[in-house]
DNA sequence: ATGCCAGGTAACACCTGA
């Protein structure tokens, strides 16, 4: 089939969501997709390897698809309806790491995306907690350079940082807990400073807005989240900015996600 | 707040997640 001609200007959605297992979602991911009509999808933890992954399902849906995966633990996808160009998986720097937890690609031949699955980093004391802190700065030098250009970016992805105490239900309850370490909220910030824009927030500066809520003790019912999951938008993409939100619909399905989709629209 | 839930692997128990 002969690519689409793109109209110029049209308003694209890209949404960012851990599906915790592509495999076990793929159901409940492609009801989402005829029912939200995303563009573009920025997928974390699909848990398989890239010959597993469900290419046809998602492709019939009417998307192109680009995995980066691993097996059991991590990986990541980017899905669009429009080619992806200049697919990149990994950051560099990787010094043998074998995560697969990073890719970006070029979708409707402008914007760059990377889907990103950073480390949770518990326990604190380990070896997983540096290893966390020592990807975000890697992050960070990364998204330095790719700001350079002055092009459209997001970096979307389960950042695995509470970056306020009023975006968890119990910020004591986690006081011990990797995701709202100083030193993690210190290097997301690190990130806003380098004149990213958290799209979600553009809209909504209301306190105890979740993306994420665990499967146990009720936590759904109960409204007990986490505001995990973000859309960080390029001085670029941030001009071009018309809405953003918090799909709660899918984390209130049968056989959810224990997070649900954070999206933003725009004009390209 | 851990592992009460969920998923994966591989085996009918253990690891990881946030």
């Amino acid at each position: 089939m002969p690519p689409t001609p793109q109209k110029s200007p049209r308003k694209i959605k890209i949404a960012t969501w851990n599906v915790n297992s592509i495999k076990a979602r793929l159901p409940n991911v492609l009801a989402w997709l005829k029912e939200a009509q995303p563009d573009v999808v920025l997928m974390q933890e699909i848990k398989c390897v890239d010959e597993n992954f469900p290419r046809t399902e998602i492709e019939d849906a009417g998307y192109n698809v680009a995995t980066h995966g691993q097996k059991t633990y991590n990986g990541v996808a980017i899905l669009s309806k429009s080619p992806l160009e200049d697919v990149q998986p990994r950051l560099p720097d990787g010094d043998g790491d074998d995560h697969a937890r990073y890719m970006e690609a070029t979708v409707f031949g402008k914007v760059r995306v990377a889907s990103i699955y950073l480390p949770n980093g518990n326990p604190l004391g380990t070896e997983k907690f540096t290893y966390k802190l020592t990807w975000m700065e890697r992050l960070r030098n990364h998204m330095k350079r790719g700001l350079m250009d002055g092009e459209m970016r997001i970096y979307g992805g389960d950042y695995n940082v509470i970056p306020q105490d009023d975006d968890v239900y119990n910020a004591k309850a986690f006081a011990g807990d990797a995701l709202l370490q100083p030193e993690s909220r210190a290097h997301f910030r690190s990130f806003l400073h380098l004149g990213l824009t958290n799209a979600f927030r553009e809209f909504n500066q209301l306190p105890h807005q979740y993306s994420y809520w665990d499967y146990q003790a009720g936590a759904w019912q109960k409204d007990n989240g986490l505001l995990i999951d973000f859309l960080l938008l390029s001085p670029r993409a941030a001009d071009a900015l018309t809405n953003a939100g918090i799909d709660k619909g899918p984390r209130g399905k049968e056989k959810a996600s224990d997070h649900t989709p954070v999206w933003c629209e725009m004009t390209v």
